[in-house]
DNA sequence: GGATCGATCGGCT
DNA sequence: GCCGATCGATCCG
């Protein structure tokens, strides 16, 4: 089965957000295939919205935003966290999806090692939960998640349909009025995977 | 159930 | 020097 193909993340950020619930994110890592189904997103676009890292201008660190899209941009958090980000629209403008839950499908048993708990869901509702679990870390910062060999890629699910999404505001975001109000978080509504609060509000 | 707090460190204003 | 797109433990009610 190929990964999405680049085309896919080359569009309008809030789109792909939509579209990658139900896509499914896999992991090989020691000859394994650990995947999980995406239930909850959140997108981060351009230098304009002050909750994204790019909202400095570019930097070392958020690099991989300004880059091609389909690539992941992975960044450390609190000295001990990590979360995956997958680039979205053309080259040159920072805009990317923050993967922050999956429902557990393929290798339940490495996730539940890494995480030291036995809960499915547990192993990956949470951005830092699922890396944690997939072992993804700043050695994939900037991997390309549509090449043929990528240990990291998306591959094809079974579609959502709009009644079942649901859209708030994104988790953990503070400070400015429209960066930390505007709908920009995707989840599937009264998935038990979903990480924080679940505010229930219709896609249009 | 909710509120609060510590861990831990790289990047930045 | 300050602080974060988080998590888990702990305390309170």
């Amino acid at each position: 089965m190929p990964p999405l193909p680049r085309d896919f993340f080359a569009r309008d950020t809030l789109q792909v957000a939509r579209d990658l619930l139900g896509q499914v994110l896999v992991r090989l890592l020691d000859g394994e295939r650990l995947s999980g189904r995406i239930v909850e997103v959140e997108a981060y676009i351009g230098e304009d919205d002050l909750a994204s890292h790019a909202r400095f201008g570019r930097t070392s660190r958020n690099e991989a935003m300004y880059g091609p899209p389909g690539h992941a941009y992975v960044y450390q958090i609190y000295g001990l966290h990590h979360c995956l980000n997958i680039v979205t629209e053309a080259e040159g403008f920072p805009a990317a999806v923050l993967i922050r839950a999956l429902e557990p499908l393929e290798g339940l048993e490495q996730m539940r090692q890494r995480r030291g708990v036995a809960d499915p869901v547990l192993l990956t509702a949470g951005p830092a939960r699922l890396c944690q679990a997939m072992e993804i870390d700043r050695r994939l910062d900037k991997a390309d998640m549509c090449a043929p060999d990528a240990v990291l890629f998306v591959d094809a699910g079974a579609p959502v349909p709009d009644d079942q999404v649901a859209t708030g505001p994104r988790v953990g975001v503070q400070g400015d009025l429209r960066a930390r109000t505007v709908p920009w978080r995707f989840y599937i509504r009264d998935h038990p995977c979903v990480s924080g609060r679940r505010t229930t509000r219709d896609v249009r």
